[in-house]
RNA sequence: GGUCGCGUAGCUCAGCUGGAUAGAGCAUCUGCCUUCUAAGCAGACGGUCAGAGGUUCGAAUCCUCUCGCGAUCACCA
């Protein structure tokens, strides 16, 4: 039981005593910089309820505290504030407890600890990956580490949109003017191979509209009729009826575009426990939709297209199936919820990591299953997330307009590559550490800079300014870390406990009081499902050991024990800059 | 038009379930490398928390309205 509990506990225990008032909601905080104290108490909320002065009820708990709680030494009351002085034992017993625990603040899942399911990612087959998949990969794969360091068991996945009018599109395409070209061939990755025919196509759809728009035809006529585009159509109709050439076809070039998002997803150094795919899941949501039919929660129109009403509860009447029979997007999506849920029948929670966008969509297809009648369909969430938009305006990447994911990430290594060459960080290394360094770097600047910021806002990310590298960045976190590793290769940390004792000045006070709120920020974090809490959380840590490390010398003291206790907090805020990183998905330089 | 989200320093963002004088980084200016990694540290400058009401002992935070930006309301995915 952590030391805000305890208090808690006894101030309200005293006011009940006391004022006979039963009181839970103590308010505590630590106390503002500028003013004396560690821990403060919010007497406020008593002094409307008791009709009393706050100078007389905080006085009455200041002193009741003072000579009933081990390490409460003294109390300041200034307006409606008690500020405790808490005995510097304290935070060193505390410090004694945790240091030898190299995983302090992270729990590791048991068997039977509560599983989740986090979906991210989740691309079409058509294109390569772009900024806003970053986001997106970034935040789930977070998540997901920071569910694990809560306790819970974790099982990534993603639901893979590869069939469908896009996928015919970049066939098409390649059919007409790339046969017997492959990704190989012109040592391209096999994503951005297809996404070339798939704006190929675009290209050459937009020029034909516009033929026969010039021919007289209306707008509608044209979209519909554009040679390219029926051509396409074909394609998909010779898809649905099994047609082997055509899925052998489909197959070959959706595996050129796995093996490039697989390289994507490695140098971004996340990784998947399972694929689900639309073309598995979207008959069993044809399915899921004639049972419902059956027990009229969903009903059909004249047309034969199948709806469901959800009026009554602010939303509108949703399409579940088109009047042709086939599915739409909300089809394939009932069909992938229940699937995953009979393969892992123990699921506790499921996390769509989807753009906000999306927002209405998740919104019906989690009221759809509560309709159906699963349980489970309460244990659904949509990590919404904002946006990445560019000065130029919203990525298209139909039009081209979109900052590549494999193109940035390069990118981000070499800015990181020029500056460590411009300080002369890395002369000594080889060719192979400089790269890994690179990387490390690099990417650890893209993760930081997007994770810290809230899931719920957009980004705007202007790609001529790259990412900065100083301040709140991750270069700035890793940069610390190297020097904390540094120091502890230099000096030699004699394995004992501290001695109670010893004598800690201000800046070791604030840094033990940041370490005992990392496990509440890990778990923050978890609850409103943002990194940026950790992010946050760790940049804080961080600048105020700078500033410690930057005042006080370590290796040149000869008093032992409080070298000791140096190198000891130096290590202990390493390993947890260390554990933080790894939640940000974020990688450690031993040396930078 | 309905619904949802956002609006905090010149720029990019923190600010947890309401609590003390609203905090950082970048940029600008001033200092600090013969001492553990200067990708650093110390300091200065910079705010009508979009606006107006309301609730409260107390509001950037909660409620209502207005304005601005974005998303969404498809037999697209």
């Amino acid at each position: 039981m952590n030391f805000y509990n305890i208090l808690k506990d006894k101030i309200s225990k005293f006011v009940l005593s006391k004022f006979d008032l039963d009181f839970e909601d103590i308010e505590i905080q630590t106390t503002k910089k500028d003013f004396k104290g560690d821990i403060t108490v919010v007497i406020f909320p008593l002094v409307k309820i008791l009709k009393k002065s706050p100078i007389e009820i905080g006085n009455e708990i200041g002193s009741f505290l003072v000579s009933n709680l081990k390490y409460v030494n003294n109390y300041n009351l200034i307006q409606g504030y008690l500020n405790l002085t808490i005995d510097n034992k304290f935070y060193i017993e505390f410090f004694n407890e945790i240091i030898d625990d190299k995983n302090y603040g992270i729990l590791k899942p048991k068997k039977y600890d509560p599983l989740f399911l986090i979906e991210y990612s989740s691309p079409n087959t058509n294109k390569p990956l772009h900024l806003g998949h970053i986001r997106n990969i970034l935040l789930g794969y977070s998540i997901s580490e920071i569910l694990k360091a809560n306790g819970k068991n974790v099982h990534k996945t993603q639901i893979i949109n590869d069939r469908g009018i896009h996928i015919c599109k970049s066939i098409v395409a390649w059919l007409k003017f790339g046969k017997n070209s492959n990704p190989k061939d012109s040592s391209e990755k096999g994503d951005a191979f297809v996404g070339r025919y798939y704006i190929l196509f675009n290209k050459i759809y937009n020029e034909e509209i516009s033929k026969l728009i010039k021919d007289g035809n209306d707008k509608i006529y044209a979209e519909n009729n554009a040679p390219i585009f029926l051509e396409a159509k074909d394609l998909l109709i010779k898809w649905e009826n099994g047609d082997k050439e055509v899925i052998s076809l489909w197959k070959k070039m959706n595996s050129w575009v796995y093996e490039g998002f697989d390289k994507t997803y490695d140098d971004l150094g996340v990784d998947f426990d399972s694929y689900y795919y639309e073309s598995n899941t979207y008959l069993l949501g044809k399915e899921i939709i004639n049972k419902g039919l059956k027990n009229n929660i969903f009903y059909k129109k004249k047309d034969g297209s199948v709806w469901i009403d959800l009026s009554n509860e602010g939303l509108d009447e949703k399409i579940l199936l088109r009047s042709d029979g086939t599915s739409v997007y909300m089809t394939q999506d009932l069909g992938t919820a229940y699937l995953r849920h009979k393969d892992h029948p123990n699921i506790n929670g499921v996390i769509y990591t989807v753009g906000n966008e999306q927002d209405y969509h998740f919104k019906v297809l989690f009221k759809i299953l509560n309709r159906l009648g699963y349980t489970w369909s309460k244990n659904l969430h949509h990590l919404s997330y904002g946006m990445v938009d560019l000065p130029s305006g919203k990525m298209k990447s139909r039009e081209g307009t979109v900052v590549d994911a494999d193109e940035i990430i390069s990118e981000m290594k070499l800015t990181a590559s020029n500056l460590s060459k411009d300080l002369g960080k890395t002369e000594d290394f080889s060719k192979i550490k400089k790269d890994k360094l690179n990387s490390t770097i690099g990417l650890g600047a893209l993760k930081y800079f997007i994770l810290k910021v809230d899931p719920k806002k957009r980004i705007l990310f202007n790609p001529t300014e790259s990412i900065d590298f100083n301040g709140n960045t991750g270069p700035f976190i890793q940069y610390t870390y190297a020097r904390i590793k540094s120091l502890l290769r230099k000096g030699k940390l004699s394995n004992s406990k501290i001695n109670i004792g010893i004598d800690i000045n201000d800046k070791e006070k604030d840094l033990l009081k940041l370490l005992i709120q990392f496990p509440i920020a890990i778990k923050n974090s978890a609850q409103n499902y943002s990194p940026a809490l950790v992010a946050n959380y760790i940049f804080d840590l961080v600048k105020t050991f700078n500033s410690y490390y930057q005042s006080t010398t370590i290796l040149k003291i000869h008093d032992s024990e409080i070298k000791n206790f140096r190198l000891a907090l130096s290590e202990k805020v390493g390993d947890v800059i260390r554990n933080s990183m790894k939640l940000l998905g974020m990688e450690v330089p031993e040396k930078m």
